[in-house]
Parts: structure tokens; sequence; C-alpha cells
DNA sequence: GATCGGATTGAGCAACTGCTCAAAGCGTAG
DNA sequence: CTACGCTTTGAGCAGTTGCTCAATCCGATC
């Protein structure tokens, strides 16, 4: 995309279609894992959406893994921002919930969760993978914390319930009912979920009506 | 072990190490399962852990697909045993919470929930697989909505939280806790949770004191 | 036009996979 | 002791995997 005239005497410039293969491949294995999983993930396999040839993988990211790696980055930073949105966009918990339920539909519908859950079943059980996976899921945790905190304050829940135990339940809860949907091929029973914790919020946004915003 | 007089034109009996076999491929399909995840539990490797050559697998079982399902069958038979007693012994839901809490740790140690997971993962895109796996899971959903019915009669939150959305949630949050315990080598954070769950539950005693049992 | 260097390709290797099949082992019935 | 049949084995096949490497392409520099 963007041409930089760079430096002459070393890398003269980024070669015109490095940087655009690098991104043909990451979609292509992002795309890979969500309609393959993991295992279907393979080199040949993401080379093939990318259009491209496989060896290609290892001239720019030296590993199939290390090209995981980058598809989980991407989902990652493409659902932050929705994320982000929804809690801005979310004035109290009953908004959140409601919010919070367009978005599991959205992320079903995407495939995105899907990569995570892929990334982090296979990461169990490869050494060089697992701390990596766990660094980019530890954010999400974070985030959540945050979020969790941000919209029980004021609430009478508050005291009850430590954001990042919330935070952590939430992550977990999302990822597990994720599994479930596509296991069954029905994501009712994870939507009646949301909207019961809808009706739940709204009863503890009764209580905090005033306090916040 | 049984060993059976049978007819003896037809299949005279079964030949005496035949179950056996069985038995030691079903377990070490199980601890291949559980040690090295469903990309690691080939049939080879499986048939190494039970002593025995890789072809009789498929001379007993017909595919290591099938086997990989006889040891989820394995699994869920053991733990079931396991659950039952847990919801027997508690009497109310502080009790409950606090015998979750420990078999979760026993899951974790054994890694009796990893081997759940793995096959989850599996199915998704393995189409033979996921009906059978689907099929294999579903009656956990109902034991453990089951559970919360009885758990929860007499409960004042029992109007607001439906025993089948409930158990929906619980069925997912374990898998989800379990798979971010093992993604970060640390199960303290789905530990406290237990240890909140258990205050909240024992706040719904008072309620509930004296209606039930 | 010649040269240079990053980007791309094709071919291939060693290891692994699920699975098949003919041959052998071996306890039991006759 | 022989013969039968279930059980077990060894060898092997066709396919896939991650990855390597020499050879090529091609645009930019001289």
């Amino acid at each position: 995309m963007a041409k930089a005239g760079g430096k002459r005497s070393i890398t003269p410039s980024r070669s015109p279609s490095s940087a655009e293969t690098r991104a043909a491949l990451v979609t292509g294995a992002v795309a890979a894992l969500r309609e393959e999983g993991f295992a279907g993930a393979s080199a040949r396999e993401i080379a093939r959406r990318a259009g491209c040839h496989q060896s290609l993988i290892f001239y720019h990211f030296g590993s199939v893994a290390k090209l995981h790696l980058a598809a989980l980055d991407a989902v990652s930073a493409a659902r932050h921002a929705r994320y982000q949105a929804m809690v801005d966009e979310s004035e109290n918990l009953g908004d959140l919930a409601r919010a919070a339920r367009a978005v599991f539909d959205e992320d079903l519908d995407q495939g995105h969760v899907t990569v995570l859950v892929e990334m982090i079943a296979a990461a169990q059980f490869t050494p060089e993978l697992r701390p990596e996976v766990a660094a980019r899921i530890r954010p999400w945790r974070a985030f959540a914390a945050d979020s969790v905190r941000e919209a029980l304050a004021g609430s009478p829940a508050a005291r009850l319930l430590p954001p990042e135990e919330v935070a952590h339940a939430v992550v977990a809860l999302y990822l597990g009912l994720e599994m479930l949907a596509n296991l069954e091929g029905d994501r009712a029973p994870a939507l009646a979920l949301f909207d019961r914790a809808g009706k739940v919020a709204s009863l503890l946004d009764i209580f905090t009506r005033g306090r916040k915003t």
C-alpha cells in the first residue's frame, strides 16, 4: 500500500509486494483457522487461500506457528475495537448485556472466537506455543476486568463481585458458550443466556440508578 | 475378566485377551488425549501406551476416531459417578459450591476435562465426529440441569434463573475455566471463582433455609 | 543494458499419518 | 495331534506434514 521511498544503500525500500504478501498470508491463516480448525490450517492450506506458494510462509514468518500467532494477533486487534465500542456505548448494565448479545452473534457469524478457541486448545500441548498464546489471551482478561469495574461502579453487586473474578468468568464463559454453540450448531441457548443476563442486569440498574453517568 | 462359556459353533467364546486389549487401548487413548492432546493421540501413540500393535486399534475399533469416542465415553462414565455423588451429598447450595470446587480440582489434576475439551475442539471440524461428540456432551447439560433444578428448588433465585439456562452456563463455564487454567498453568483464578460462588450460594441458602430437606 | 538484492517458485526430504493385508501366533474343539 | 478361528504382528502403501535449498523472477540502481 504505502510506497515509502526509503534509504537506498541498505534495503533500498520494501519490495512492492512484500507487505501485501504478508497480509494475504495472515488473512489466509485466519480463514483457514476459522474454517478448517488448527489441524487444517497447514502451510499448504493457508498458502492456497492466500494464492501464493507455501514457501513464502517460511520466508516471511519463519514457521507456520508464527503465522498462526500473527493470525491470532490480527483477530484480537480486529475484535478489540469492536468490544471497546460496545463498552463505550453502553451506559448501564442493561445496555451492556444487550450489546454483548449482539457482539456474540457477530463473533459466531464471523468465527472470530473459533480462532481463539482453536489456538488455545492447540497451545495446551505445544510447549513453544503455550506462553505465546497465553500472553495474547491475558489482555482480554484485563480488558474484561476494566469493563466490569467500570460497569459495576456504584452497583450494590460490586462488593460481592470483584471485577477480576467476574472478568475471568466472563472470558471463560464466552469461550465455553462458543464451543457449545459450534458443536451443536445451535446458538439459541447461548443467546437465551445473554437475554437472561440482560434481565438481571436491568434489575441491578434499578438499584444503581442515579449513582452513575 | 468374565470368562463366559458361550456358544461353541460360532464365536465359541470371547478369546481371552480380547476384552483386555480393548480396555488397554481405551486407557491408552484417554492417557494420550490427556497428555498429548487430540493431535498427539495418533494410532501409533495410543498403541505404544497400551503396549500393543497399532493394527489392533483398527481390528477392535475399526478406526482411531471410534477409539477416541470410546475414550470419551470412558471418561464420561468415570466422572458421572463422581458428579452424582457430589450432588447427592450436598444438602444446600453452599455445600454444592464447596463440593464443586473440590471436584474441579480433581478434574484438573486428572485431566479429565481436558479430554472433553480436546474432543469438542476437534469435533468442530470433523463432520463425522461432530454429531457423535455432541450426543455425548448433551447428557452433561441434562445432568447439570437436573442438579440445578434440585439445588434451586425453593430458592428465591429460582424464578430468575431457569435450570436449563443455568446448566448451559455452568457447562460452558466449566469448559472455559479448564481451558484458561491449563493455558496459564494456574488454576487459582478458577478456584477463587468457586469460592466466590460458595459465598453467594451461602447467601441464597439463608433465604432458603427451612424450605428444603 | 548490466547488476544487484529481495521476493517467489519448484522440487524434494524425512517424518508422520490412517489404514490395509497377508502371515503368523495360539488357545481350544474335535 | 490336527484343524479351526480369533487375535496379534510386520510390512507396507498413499497421503500429508513442516521445512530446506538451489534456482528463478523482477523491479530498482548504476
